[in-house]
DNA sequence: ACAGTTTCCCGTAAATGC
DNA sequence: TGCATTTACGGGAAACTG
């Protein structure tokens, strides 16, 4: 009868800040028969939690009953605003199990919503409760937080199993790539082709043909470092989704980014291509980084790749992107700086691409010269040898444009508060 | 017997801000002869004070008394630490007279401080209360309530008038550039000598001769905006202060930055210069911004200045000003970038005043080439036509290089707490 | 010592009050 | 409506805490 739901951090529900003030809105579906009655709901924090399976105990700070008026109800829909939700003791509860190894992110709350109400002489309790929650008490957390909630709703169909990642479900790796690629469609507009996907299950999988049928741990997904590098699978692509938001969004939504491409592929698609060609792609060895790539022909007519250090969003924010494509300068030796980017893949004139997106223009500030930033590398012969062994021979593709699927994800988070009531 | 003092925000004693956590110091300066004796203290906030007076009432939340231990007691010295403040209701105290016009940066508060004991029975009750403190709820009131407690501890001898502000004496203008050039040596580390205090009292007073007994209201000093301007002296002066603090502190104290001349006394600094001689100087229209002037000669032989839109805080934070200073170009019409900064006024080689303080060396990012930021600008020709109406003759000065004060103020903003005791 | 977690709080943006 | 003031909270960093 009645439907909880938790926006709290815009698009990315079921997640709540400590000290930050979050709503949450119930719907009683039932119509009563007495129109001017009013409706107290009570909610509660962790109501009935079984006790040794959380380590944090939190509560609600403000009041937390709320009484539904006519108004409200005449939509259907009654809205309680709280404000701070506050730690209280931690259990120390023996560590023993794998309890102890769940962290912040993985231990699920909930939110218990009930009201009592009389109808010609009938009692009448309800009750009902949240999706499982996290709690997290920093921004920093919140990728880590979202992951499980996504796991959670991607892989449960459980209304309300709180002990989930005591021993969290795999994933299989098609429905996953859907669900990443939902993520890219809802959090920056425009969703993951399959060659992108290809590229990341390669990243989770290795150099495997593309077998759509593996299975993804939770640990392999969020928890274990890729190899080598000091950040899980999640962290890095949530990185590129919060970089993509605040810095490259009109530039991603125009398709613009290949983004996913492993630099074997790469150096496939460009090689034939004209020289000044170049393509945009992330980088997979530090956490929210874009690069270009250019092909060039030597003196001596052999291809040369050239791909900048990636630009983070402390870069970005002095200079948006677009603007870095259209004045990124390479100096060698005393020469005329040149912009060595001409076409974007596979061969659309850089300015007809990027030329809407184009945004600073020289402030007039008379009497003063105007003065901007330029990203500029210098490149010396000795900076621009190929590396070591990395002209092994690629397997053909077809190079194409992105076609971007553009799926009717049958998976929508917005819904994710109600697919159950009592 | 007591001395209370109030550090807060770090360099800036004396300002509260509401939900922020700030400590309390006091010292009992007679010796007890009961060793073992604890004395409570008890602090409250705004313990006595005339009503009507003050439109803004707050407390403090947690406990607000405290033991002093013998230990606390062996250095003579109980420190409390509070947390919290916080607003409560308004008077809306009839806004007659002028108390209407103050400012909350205006408004005045104050700490009291109480303890009882017994010797040998004869009972004392000891009380003593802060220098008057100014509340303020953001960050971005830090400036206007530094004013005040400057003013305020500058011109007032009594210890708790906190009516002061009703009407507020007048300053000597050569007494207020002594706190002026003592701010920046505290804050910055590097007085005003003068000169540079001659072009503020300039700022003040219009082009006067340097006449240093001009009084100056506080109105005109932080209250006022500045003609033609939309902020006060005082919020002009504050913005450069925290841009020195920011982005400028080695530049600053190398006495790099001659940062207060006219335009007018630039140009005839500049005017006999070797071409390629700069000077670094503050922005007199935008808050918090440098630039620097460089002079050059025409094609025929005429005198030419060029000044860069002054670099603000975000500007500087995307890239340090000496790297700015080493890589600043200039690009006319095709022809190869150069940089016009030869010489630091009066005559040093740039590299030789700046060579320790660049900063970014290109980042060894392999397989990436690396890339940096250059600020560059476009000189067209028509961009360089001089102001209108500027060539009227300077006066004549002996230009010189700086020579600091360093004068030993006797006013030292540590002992604020501490000139009485009761 | 250290990593996961929380607290602190500046500074921008938005909301609120007058 | 505009300005003064407060609140909100992201985000970096310090502090905490096992």
């Amino acid at each position: 009868e009645k439907q909880p739901c938790m926006p709290t951090h815009p698009q990315r529900p079921l997640i709540i800040k400590t000290g930050v003030q979050f709503t949450t809105k119930v719907r009683l579906l039932v119509k009563l028969p007495e129109v001017d009655y009013q409706l107290k709901v009570k909610t509660t924090f962790d109501k009935d939690l079984p006790p040794g399976r959380v380590s944090r105990q939190f509560f609600i700070l403000t009041n937390n009953t709320k009484v539904m008026d006519i108004e409200d109800y005449s939509n259907g829909c009654l809205s309680v605003e709280f404000r701070h939700l506050l730690k209280e003791r931690k259990y120390i509860n023996g560590t023993k199990g794998n309890e102890g190894l769940l962290s912040v992110t993985e231990e699920l709350h909930s939110l218990s919503f009930e009201a009592c109400f009389t109808v010609q002489g009938l009692t009448i309790d309800l009750e009902t409760c949240s999706l499982p929650l996290v709690v997290i008490s920093n921004v920093s957390q919140l990728a880590g937080g979202w992951a499980s909630v996504m796991w959670y709703n991607f892989l449960s169909d459980e209304p309300r199993n709180l002990a989930f990642f005591g021993n969290p479900p795999r994933a299989n790796w098609s429905e996953l790539a859907e669900v990443l690629s939902w993520q890219f469609s809802t959090f920056a507009g425009l969703g993951l082709n399959k060659e992108q996907l290809t590229m990341l299950g390669e990243k989770l999988f290795g150099q495997y043909p593309s077998c759509s049928d593996y299975q993804v741990s939770w640990s392999k997904f969020s928890k274990e470092n890729i190899l080598g590098k000091p950040f899980s699978f999640w962290m890095w692509l949530d990185s590129i989704l919060e970089l993509i938001k605040k810095h490259l969004l009109p530039v991603w939504n125009e398709n613009y980014i290949m983004g996913f491409v492993s630099k074997e592929m790469e150096r496939a698609l460009l090689k034939d291509r004209e020289p000044g060609t170049f393509l945009l792609r992330f980088s997979e060895s530090h956490l929210g980084g874009i690069t270009f790539t250019w092909v060039q022909h030597g003196d001596n007519g052999e291809v040369k790749f050239n791909s900048v250090e990636p630009y983070t969003k402390s870069r970005l924010s002095a200079l948006p992107f677009a603007d870095i494509i259209r004045d990124y300068k390479v100096i060698s030796d005393g020469v005329v700086p040149k912009n060595p980017l001409k076409f974007l893949y596979p061969d659309i004139p850089k300015d007809e691409a990027f030329g809407r997106l184009y945004n600073s223009q020289p402030s007039k500030v008379y009497p003063y010269i105007a003065s901007t930033l330029i990203p500029i590398s210098e490149l010396r012969q000795s900076a621009n040898i190929p590396p070591p062994s990395c002209r092994s021979p690629e397997p053909p593709m077809t190079p194409g444009e992105f076609d971007m699927l553009n799926a009717q994800l049958c998976f929508d988070m917005d819904d994710m508060g109600s697919p159950y009531s009592e």
